[in-house]
DNA sequence: GGCCTTCAATAACACTGTTCCGATACGCTG
DNA sequence: CAGCGTATCGGAACAGTGTTATTGAAGGCC
């Protein structure tokens, strides 16, 4: 019967602000809820009642990724030439993950040993890749792509770029190499590689 | 002096295989030392003296992570046709991944907070790539390829398959979801797409 | 045989996420 | 406006973690 539950949201924001920027500074390691909240001058115990615990704080963190990340996709200018268009997006995905590298990680690596993403969380995830496989089907509609499912072609294409992505991210890439380049090069190749006659091929460099 | 340091094997190879049952049960947060000597009958100060540290112990895991996958990249049999050999050898690719998909986390997801494999293992690690460079060199030299740097395109076939793999080992494929068939042709696609003129495409299905 | 080094077990330290308890502060009802 | 009731949060405690200081035991070399 008394006060219906009023949730401080600039804590709230606070908290979440704070969070990144710890995982962003040290990893996700370094993400302690005594840390935080000692920063944001409250108490753990004010991080259960906003978020229900860690994990759940990450939830919060994770979908404010895909909030951004989706943004960014939905908002990259397209041609309707599919394999110019999937080159364009697949940067703008590289740009989003360079954007937020700690966020990328809870995103799509897992980087936080106990998190699991909710219901909601996952379904927003998935919405952001709906710009990809309306070039994809389009495309195969045109006759421009082979005949093959489109859930293939979309995700040998997220394939290419989580990889790069992700390979660059955890510093797996040989020094003195030119990333942006070849990241350009690498995605118009797997793009072709779906054109149903290779009319000009690709021409990296 | 006296008692030249004999590290007891047995007891090391017994802790390294309990280290990755553990893993492998309930991941990588479930490792923990104390139930990790518990079960081996010693106690926590042993792994100290055997390994170092927590993150020493998963070097180790790393290190024969990284030999058992590159005896099946070095044992993968090769045609001398560039795209085949590349869709072979990212088979072998998922098949060792598939086998100790714990192991994978921790050779390429740093799915283990504070591990950063060290010098050595980082060696051993690039060494299992070779494969994939010499396949792409020849291709190149023998005007198959693109005259791309090989460094491009042998990162840009990485990609793919470290990036289907992890998609898959994260759950963040969609449900009935052909693995097996859309990954072989992901593959060719991806490699066809490097050919200098193509030939016959691809075929899918 | 006695020294000396290496090994490992016990226990402690400093941390972690989480929960219990209690006090506070607030919004609704009378 | 008084007062009830509950949502919220601070402090302390609990169970767990990796790591380390201390200490005792075990074995090879002089």
């Amino acid at each position: 019967m008394a006060r219906p539950r009023t949730h401080d949201e600039a804590l709230r924001l606070k908290l979440l602000d704070r969070a990144g920027e710890l995982i962003a500074a040290d990893g996700p390691k370094a993400l302690s809820l005594r840390k935080l909240a000692g920063d944001a001058g409250t108490s753990t115990t004010a991080v259960y009642s906003l978020f229900g615990s860690k994990p759940d704080l990450v939830n919060a963190l994770y979908t404010e990724g895909f909030r951004r990340f989706g943004a960014r996709m939905a908002g990259t200018p397209l041609t309707g030439h599919a394999v110019e268009d999937l080159v364009a997006l697949g940067s703008a995905y590289r740009t989003s993950a360079l954007a937020d590298p700690h966020l990328y990680g809870i995103m799509f690596s897992r980087s936080v040993p106990g998190f699991e993403p909710n219901e909601d969380a996952e379904k927003l995830a998935r919405e952001t890749l709906k710009p990809l496989e309306r070039i994809i089907r389009r495309a195969i509609a045109d006759g421009v792509f082979l005949d093959a499912p489109p859930e293939t072609i979309a995700v040998g294409c997220w394939a290419v770029v989580h990889g790069l992505v992700s390979l660059e991210l955890t510093g797996n890439l040989p020094e003195e190499f030119d990333v942006t380049g070849s990241y350009e090069a690498a995605l118009r190749a797997n793009a072709s590689g779906w054109l149903r006659r290779q009319t000009s091929g690709n021409d990296p460099l």
